[in-house]
DNA sequence: TTCACCTCTTGATCTGGATCAAGTCTGGGC
DNA sequence: GCCCAGACTTGATCCAGATCAAGAGGTGAA
């Protein structure tokens, strides 16, 4: 559906590209460690948490070898979703979970009215389709921002084994619990504060999330269009370019494409209203 | 901590009540009618599900009998909630849910910053305290918003039990994920819309939400003051006040202090954009 | 009853971010 | 190589809703 053309991302290996003007400016070493992608795109089918990057995060997360065994056994495939592809529509009948292995996606609620909005962005080891149980109908779209693979959970059989497993019980309402926290959070960042903040805190919450998942807290990519972006934090394009030219004037963060660095964390932290760990 | 006074909802047995002038163009059967709160503040403490009036909606939905027995077993007490009483504080510990009987809540996060943000309206059938699961602590505070009454759920108890009740589990994940669903919604809200469909979005949800608990679509309170409305929609109190106004002369809706009667339900859902069940 | 203190309403002015309008940059196709 | 489409940037103008300000309506306490 959405065609992606300049900014966007390669198929391949590094989920980073760079200009030949930006890359007389980046050293090779540090561009190779910005990708928020693994290695490459793998499409094994035989699906293993055990030597998953984002088992401490994902559904094992606390279960014994044996219970991850099981588990493992009900988790149908890992499907490679190129950049651009949609893992389940809107509307689709709710029949399973989606567990992001590697990439990112963007999720849309499509409104009465036809418009757009984007609801969240997911990262490697999150969950998605939470929202579709209780109407058993997704209520958004889930679209990959970036090559990405999945496993996918079939959640009548998660469910019958999240009966017999306390552990995935609990770490089943712990996803859930920890995504309604999340939605919380944006609630709050909607609601009252003002463009600059919101950019800061949305640049502040990714690296968090990013440096939960082993990578580098102050070098990433931005793997969503700036578009994405300003229609998720309730703002337009054109604002959120001149934030970021702004923040990039006042020495916050470094931009090259879509590789952000993020120079004044604590910074960005006041502006945006929110503590940091840094 | 918030005192209350002018426009604030009386002690007793009826959630409504109306100056002497307002009184006179009122019916009084149709005041009483207007009543969100049930009979009277009932402080028993012996928990029937049973013959609760939200338990279609409430956690038993969908258990047999015999389950729903073991269920009101673990559940601790039913308390009175005077109205501008804390439930439970932001960083409380997370030992139980709560499910609201009658009356209504907000949920309210305080800010880094010390700013408060209204999160959540609360009804009947619907549980407080699913975010903090994964923290362990509550990340926003509970308020009563008329005297309310509530089931405890220890949810270590209530875990176990959903353990071996699968229909539990169902109905937890149900939970869940409709709040989540709704959350989403409220993302949306507050992404790109007007204040105008913000607020006329915001009656339309309540009048729903009411209607599925038995009560009139189309006439109700407003438990919550307009600083609230406000603040949960991202506007200023003035903003509301002027809306609402606006509303009145448009002969979309009809006001008197904090009773509402919506009296064009589908002029009100296009104005938000979303559709309706009218 | 009067007074203090709320919440709510309404008006006047100001401003942050939207909108409109050109551009520039980048990668893919030919 | 050149061209084109789409992503991004930057500037000028406009307007919805914030802010500031004043007053009205209602409640509880003395």
């Amino acid at each position: 559906m959405t065609r992606q053309g300049g900014y966007n991302l390669p198929e391949g290996v590094n989920a980073v590209r760079f200009s030949s003007k930006a890359v007389t400016r980046v050293a090779a070493g540090r561009v190779i460690g910005l990708s928020n992608e693994k290695k490459s795109a793998e499409q094994i089918s035989k699906v293993s948490c055990s030597n998953c990057s984002v088992r401490a995060l994902c559904l094992p997360a606390g279960l014994t070898a044996q219970d991850i065994d099981r588990l493992e056994q009900i988790t149908r495939k890992k499907t490679v979703i190129k950049a651009g592809d949609q893992l389940f529509r809107a509307g689709d009948k709710f029949t399973s979970l989606y567990a992001i292995r590697s990439g990112s996606f963007k999720s849309v609620v499509i409104a009465a009215d036809g418009s757009a909005q984007v609801t969240h962005f997911a990262l490697p080891g999150e969950l998605l389709g939470l929202d579709a149980y209780s109407t058993q109908a997704h209520p958004s779209y889930a679209e990959a921002l970036e090559n990405s693979s999945v496993c996918e959970l079939p959640f009548a059989q998660l469910e019958t084994l999240a009966q017999q497993v306390p552990g995935l019980q609990k770490q089943i309402f712990n996803l859930f619990s920890e995504e309604l926290r999340q939605e919380k959070d944006v609630v709050m960042l909607l609601g009252k504060r003002s463009a600059e903040a919101r950019l800061a805190a949305l640049l502040i919450n990714i690296s968090e999330r990013y440096t939960r998942r082993g990578y580098s807290a102050t070098e990433f990519n931005l793997t969503m269009p700036r578009i994405d972006i300003a229609n998720y934090l309730g703002l337009t394009a054109e604002t959120v370019s001149r934030l970021i030219s702004r923040f990039q004037k006042q020495e916050l963060i470094k931009v090259q494409g879509r590789a952000i660095t993020l120079l004044d964390k604590p910074g960005l932290a006041t502006l945006a209203g929110v503590s940091c760990s840094d």
